[in-house]
DNA sequence: CCGGTTGCGTATAACGCTTAAATAACGAAA
DNA sequence: TTTCGTTATTTAAGCGTTATACGCAACCGG
């Protein structure tokens, strides 16, 4: 005979039907939300588990149905990733949305380097019914779990197979074009740009909004005011510091992310000049940070919460036979004092 | 008959057996380490095992056994929390501790009013063999799970169940200890200090600490140079504006926190005075703001991934029936510009 | 040399829930 | 009143593990 639980001492079905006066099948239909039996009988299953403080026992649903009740939350375990206060506000979007429809959210913290590394293993293993990417750097990992047939959301637009994986993202690139916009129709002549990580989507998007920009007022782009960053404070102050020495006269920096908006700030200010005064500037992501800096950092809102909501629901659109069309979040532009 | 997963085709036992040309029972000793069996044999089940890529379904061990290999992490869903960098790598703590262990992490993002909130009804429901908690403001209803028997650690110090309660925390005493010597000793004659909000432990323990640095100096405190603050900003800006009116001759400030030593920092530079060379400043945490602004605060830098690290082996213990010690980890002075 | 251990493996009963199949209950139609 | 067709319930068979009870040898001391 297998040990009971250590902790508490959990009611059953069988306590339920025999208060109750059914059978355990029954109160099995009652608590599932099976229409399909008295309303008198499933009152008093009701009440005969209120009584007895029910709690439904997941793993034993699980091993019945097959189904765990539990998503996989994948995040890189990399400093940069972690230390980003972005994460830990998706994921509150995944959880609340989650949670509502009594799913668990689990927390898979590794790097998912290969398609045989422990963390794939475990998202095939079935201990979840899907799972939810944070970061993709291996998209073929991610194509081959799809392939096993797991439900599987990515946050983040991906590289190559756009029309193979389920994804949300930010609007990144009308959200950039928001930014330089702003910059342009309020007086700026001069608007440079410090990209993100080309590599990755979210860089390119962001510098193609700043094109769109341009190319809507009807004004030309000169490829000198375009500076590859890394999405880091210190690179992109070295990027400005160089921008500016060669260009002295501009008079606006689209920075593509607020941390190097920072760095920018940081470098014009190194070189003797006024935010916003000499040099505007606007950031992207609407962080702490932008909010707590003085100046105030004008930036791009994104929804970030809402991101992680959109990811849980395509989850379960997907947990329900469905195939979401990728889902695009708007942004807003935040203004302060810096553009 | 149930439904077969909808994911994955896993191998069982029953397979396993088969090929391995023994019982399921002998099969489970094997796979559990059970060494009274020939070896001869047992190389077979897990050849047999490795062959056909098994993987244990968490779900039947967990109905079998009463334990189902989860520990929920509980974080408080406020946005000053889920924004603060620092509970993202402790979550990765956690996490790398728990996973060799077979362990996964379930994430519960949600406020923990009331004794009987849809939270701690999961924690008592079975669904987890154990909670870490992040942050605790109602240290009640933590208790009170701790009396159903749940195993429990969590990450900051108590206020009122220090001994009922296990916990982890930072040496948040010494460490502003550290701070306030630092600034003693390398010349400042006029310490000031913005504190966190002291109805928690660590605004209490950080003020302790600038304390503890005077005496241990010999030098008299004066209570018109400690402010009151809330962790916050713009609290702490303004406080400083404040102190500095009241007694302009302060040349050095302890700030509770980094982003309370932006805050400080920002004050000084509206009121026309240099950090370091007007007014040293000192933060605590070492937050990656902490590193981007300029000039670079000094502060004092905490073990977070080794806090949430020692919460996990914390829970371990505790899951092997032991009931270990409070565990206080030690700091490091971060030395940059500011100070 | 025999009854009583010991060592090792097999068979089997839980664990709590779901669900297909079997049965009972109940009207309505004949 | 009997019978058929529905619908409401129960019975029972798993889901994949773990752990106990049991059987069968080989092995020991008396």
């Amino acid at each position: 005979m297998p040990v009971t639980s250590p902790t508490t001492f959990r009611t059953t079905y069988a306590e339920i039907a025999a208060k109750a006066g059914v059978s355990r099948a029954t109160v099995s239909r009652v608590l599932n939300g099976d229409d399909r039996v008295h309303s008198d009988r499933a009152q008093a299953v009701i009440e005969a588990a209120n009584k007895l403080g029910y709690r439904t026992n997941r793993a034993a649903r699980a091993l019945s149905t097959g189904r765990t009740g539990q998503i996989a939350v994948v995040i890189d375990d990399s400093p940069a990733v972690l230390t980003d206060p972005f994460w830990g506000v998706v994921l509150a979007g995944i959880s609340r949305v989650l949670i509502v429809h009594d799913i668990h959210s689990v927390l898979m913290i590794s790097p998912l380097e290969s398609e045989d590394s422990p963390i794939a293993h475990y998202l095939e293993g079935g201990d979840v019914d899907g799972a939810i990417f944070l970061t993709v750097h291996q998209e073929h990992v991610v194509q081959s779990l799809v392939k096993k047939g797991l439900p599987v959301v990515v946050i983040g637009t991906p590289i190559d197979l756009k029309s193979e994986i389920v994804y949300v993202d930010t609007d990144n690139r009308l959200g950039a074009e928001l930014a330089t916009k702003h910059l342009l129709s309020s007086g700026c002549k001069k608007v440079a740009t410090i990209t993100g990580d080309i590599s990755a989507v979210a860089g390119i998007d962001r510098l193609e909004g700043y094109h769109a920009a341009h190319l809507s007022l009807g004004i030309e782009v000169n490829e000198d005011l375009i500076a590859h960053g890394d999405w880091s404070f210190e690179n992109a102050k070295t990027l400005t510091l160089r921008l500016l020495a060669r260009n002295p006269d501009i008079d606006g920096i689209f920075a593509a992310n607020d941390t190097m908006a920072l760095g920018v700030m940081a470098a014009i200010h190194e070189r003797g000049r006024m935010v916003p005064d000499h040099v505007a500037v606007v950031g992207f992501d609407d962080n702490l940070m932008a909010q707590t800096h003085r100046p105030g950092l004008t930036t791009i809102r994104q929804d970030i919460v809402g991101l992680g909501a959109a990811a849980a629901e395509s989850m379960l659109s997907i947990l329900q036979g469905e195939t979401p069309a990728p889902k695009i979040l708007p942004t807003e532009l935040i203004l302060r004092e810096s553009a």
